[in-house]
DNA sequence: ACCTGAACACCGTTCAAGT
DNA sequence: ACCTGAACACCGTTCAAGT
């Protein structure tokens, strides 16, 4: 028991975390309990993240509203109250987007669809997202990509930066409503869910142009 | 101190919680924090929610989430785990509604400004909306009116359904999004924020039909 | 640099007791 | 019926100490 360095990283945290919240939920998590997992003191965990809860908190965000490539935990001591990460590790999902030849509407649907997925997986976590908006690498990708392809739908102005938030609000939006009402007999499969998220995308992305 | 009838009430206690939670957060309310603003023993709440802190959660949302005439809360014993409360008690909006011969885009407009509003109001409750879907008076109203709405506008068979999901999740979208960023620098103002909101929806709704 | 272990203030909830 | 007060198990975090 009297190991002093047992591997630990902020991202072996971030991901036993996730996976504490996603069986016994949000308020499931405490910092003993994460220590217990991690086979660890709680305390240890403090030097990861000085600032405690809070910025793990953040951290966690950062890593769910950012669906880059997989292992891509970003990394920054810095990553305060209110902030996010910033440096992500594998190559540039922006960059790689840059060069899509695909109509806009295809290069934003997927995206939508990834985004969904990826806040899906990580419903337990979904509530941090309200009261956080991390800054990462992946998300300034999604709006440089929002960006080009309103852009290339034929928006220009402030009408760019308006559409952008009306996709991005939607799909939020969208996850948060199928969460909500997950537990309820009547409650759609994913077939079903998936097919209405697409019927509302399909109508805003009509309704944008 | 030895009074034995401070005149709680259900209402009572979730108006001095929201108040709690709208000047410290969601994570600055505790049941002795709740207590001391209500001049009792934390424990006389329990009388008034016996399931305790979840049962209060799950009372807050619904009147969060229950834009219906002031002073209107919910009350219902039985809003057990998952569920919410179920009796209004001054006139049903939905008969309100029900003679309303404006266009539907008026209505289903008016209706979502209320929303965002009420939604803006608690903004600091928003949270729990995640994970609590809340089957009230106003719920059912609101159900009422949008699926109303959007049939008059053409739609028919599921697409009622799933158009009336999607402006659901717009709203609360929308709002989430107005939350998260509303510490950034470069925030929009109420107006600008409103100008954003109303963008969106006029797209979703152009689309819809 | 990385982790431990004791300590402190606070928390949700139970339970027996008061009126 | 409505509220109190002590008690219990648990929590986040600080701090001095170990290696």
């Amino acid at each position: 028991m009297s190991r002093n360095n047992a591997g630990l990283s902020r991202e072996r945290i971030i991901l036993e975390a996730l996976h504490i919240i996603a069986g016994r939920g949000l308020g499931g998590l405490s910092m003993r309990r994460l220590g217990d997992a991690l086979e660890v003191e709680a305390m240890a965990i403090y030097h990861h993240f000085p600032l405690g809860k809070e910025q793990l908190f953040n951290a966690i965000t950062a890593y769910v509203a950012s669906p880059a490539p997989q292992g891509t935990v970003p990394i920054d001591p810095a990553d305060l109250a209110g902030g996010g990460g910033e440096e992500g590790e594998t190559e540039d999902p922006a960059a790689a987007e840059a060069g899509d030849t695909r109509p806009w509407d295809v290069r934003l649907t997927e995206w939508a669809h990834a985004y969904r997925a990826r806040l899906l997986e990580f419903s337990g976590a979904l509530s941090l997202l309200v009261h956080r908006a991390p800054q990462t690498p992946s998300t300034a990708a999604t709006r440089a990509l929002l960006h080009r392809a309103l852009t290339e739908a034929g928006l220009s102005g402030q009408d760019v930066q308006r559409g952008a938030d009306a996709v991005h609000s939607y799909c939020v939006g969208a996850v948060v409503h199928q969460v909500r009402h997950q537990d309820e007999e009547d409650a759609p499969d994913e077939g079903e869910a998936r097919a209405r998220f697409d019927f509302g995308l399909r109508a805003l992305l009509r309704g944008l142009v």
